[in-house]
Parts: C-alpha cells; sequence; structure tokens
DNA sequence: TTGCAAAACGATAATCTTTCTTGTTTATAT
DNA sequence: ATATAAACAAGAAAGATTATCGTTTTGCAA
C-alpha cells in the first residue's frame, strides 16, 4: 500500500487530509474499529468530528476501498480491501489476524449441495493464538 | 426442536409465556431478527416490551440456547443453536439459509498454517439462489 | 492563477438501537 | 400456600449512527 491519495482518485473519492489520515492508519494497523480509529486520527486531526468519520468509512466501504469484518462478540472492525481472505480471531489476547486459506473445493461443495452460485464469503476462525497457548 | 420449556429449564432460565412465544418463533421461521421477532411476537403478546425482548435475547444467548449470525451489509438475526453448521445468503432476495459442509480439513490447514487451535467458526456464503438464478 | 460548483467538513440535532432503572408481577422450590 | 428470586412493562438513559446546515475545501476549467 501507500498512495493513498491515488487509491481514492481512483475510486472517484475526493482526497482530503481527513481521509488520507484514515486510510494510513488503517493501513497502519491492518484492522480497527470506529472507536479506535477515532481515538487515533485525533492526534492527527484534533478537530475531526465524529460525523466525518462515519460519512468517510462509509463512502469507503461503498466504492469498496475499505471492508468491514462483522465478529461475533464484539465490534466490527475495519480493513483496506486487499485480495480475498479469511481471519482469525484468538479468544485470550482478542487479536484479529489476516489467513490466506483456499476454499476453492469448499465453495464448490457448496454450491453443488445448493444451487447456488457464490461470490463472495466471509469465513472467521475462533481459537487460541501460539503465544496465549503457553 | 418442540419441547421449548425443557430447554429453558435445561440452561436454568425460568419459563415464561414470552420466552417460550419467542423460542417458538425462532423455531419456526428459522432465523430472525430483533425488529421482525418484536413486530412477530407482539401479534401473542401485544404488551411485551422491546426490553424484555433484548434481555431474553441476551440471556438465551449467553446460555447458548440461542446463536447471533452477524452477515455483511445486514442487521444480524438469532437461530436456534443446533449442531455447528454455515450460512448461505442470496445477494437477490436476501434470504438466508443453513449449510451443513465439512470444514475439518480446512481448519486443519488454517490451524498448522497459523499455529492457532481453533474450536469454534463462522461462515457465511454470499451468491444467487437458485430460485434467482432464473 | 483564479473562480465556480460540487463535495466534504465540523457542530450538533435527530434517530435508531440497546441497556438500565424501578415498581409490579410471576415462576419455582419449599 | 408462601417466600424469594427472577422476569416483566414502561420509560429513562446511554450508546451508536445518520441527518441537517452553514462554512470550508477540493477539483476543474476558464
Amino acid at each position: 500500500m501507500k498512495n493513498y491519495e491515488l487509491i481514492l482518485k481512483e475510486h472517484s473519492l475526493k482526497v482530503t487530509p481527513q481521509r488520507l489520515g484514515m486510510l494510513s492508519i488503517i493501513d497502519y494497523v491492518g484492522h480497527i474499529t470506529i472507536e479506535e480509529l477515532f481515538a487515533n486520527i485525533r492526534k492527527d486531526f484534533c478537530s475531526i468530528s465524529i460525523a466525518t468519520l462515519y460519512k468517510n468509512i462509509n463512502s469507503m466501504v461503498e466504492v469498496k476501498i475499505l471492508k468491514e469484518i462483522k465478529i461475533s462478540n464484539s465490534k466490527s472492525k475495519y480493513e483496506i480491501l486487499k485480495n480475498e481472505h479469511s481471519h482469525m480471531v484468538c479468544k485470550k489476547c482478542e487479536k484479529l489476524e489476516d489467513l490466506n486459506l483456499c476454499l476453492d473445493i469448499t465453495i464448490e461443495n457448496a454450491s453443488k449441495k445448493s444451487g447456488y452460485i457464490f461470490d463472495e464469503n466471509a469465513l472467521v476462525l475462533f481459537g487460541i493464538c501460539p503465544e496465549c497457548q503457553r
């Protein structure tokens, strides 16, 4: 990642300092909740409005710059939309990580079984991370 | 399903008409949002409070009688907790259906790759259902 | 550059959604 | 039957998200 200006332009969104700041934070931490992002960006833009944050999040989700990750028993997190991947959550330290899995066969099976034609999926695995296992 | 009274007792929750009503609706429709459930149960319990609904949903999720299904771009739905399974959503008619898939190999792979020990998963597939394909 | 129109911004009000509080009623175990 | 702990309804409160509106900024074109 890096050129957030270009990304915004490619998606026909105006380039504003607030948006650049948001993207750079999200990109840096990987995944973030609304309230974490708000707390974080206030360090750089002490007067940014929470309404601006929500509106920008929504615009960027809409044009698919960002993606919302819904997680059982916790708040949604947002990430920069990259190639499709799954997520895993550690139930102890609560961290969320990306996970690259091939679901082709699974999805093909699902398709055969159900008659659906699938083009999107959301998989979250829950467990204990290596560090918390000790 | 059927004996909701027993289910509540087994989970140490008191048996009330409101709870029985909720369970019977949820069981009947399979998956339901809070607001749908509220509209529905008001037909039988015209004076039930929304607070009661939320409290009961939360209690029943807590003791694992119910399960919340979080779905991208739509409101959470609740179902009666049965054996583990996945879900599929039709993007056209928006229906949500159960889907039984074996994810053992996928999860084993994920575990090998990441070092996590997984004991839970949430998979939702999005696409077009057979009816909407015509 | 400069100027214009459209979009974004901040502040705050409005609207959900969910939880909390309180006084009353009900379920269950004795 | 009765006691008590839990559940109930109603509404207030809290929290999360969206809408409104006057001001500022951006992107574009003269």
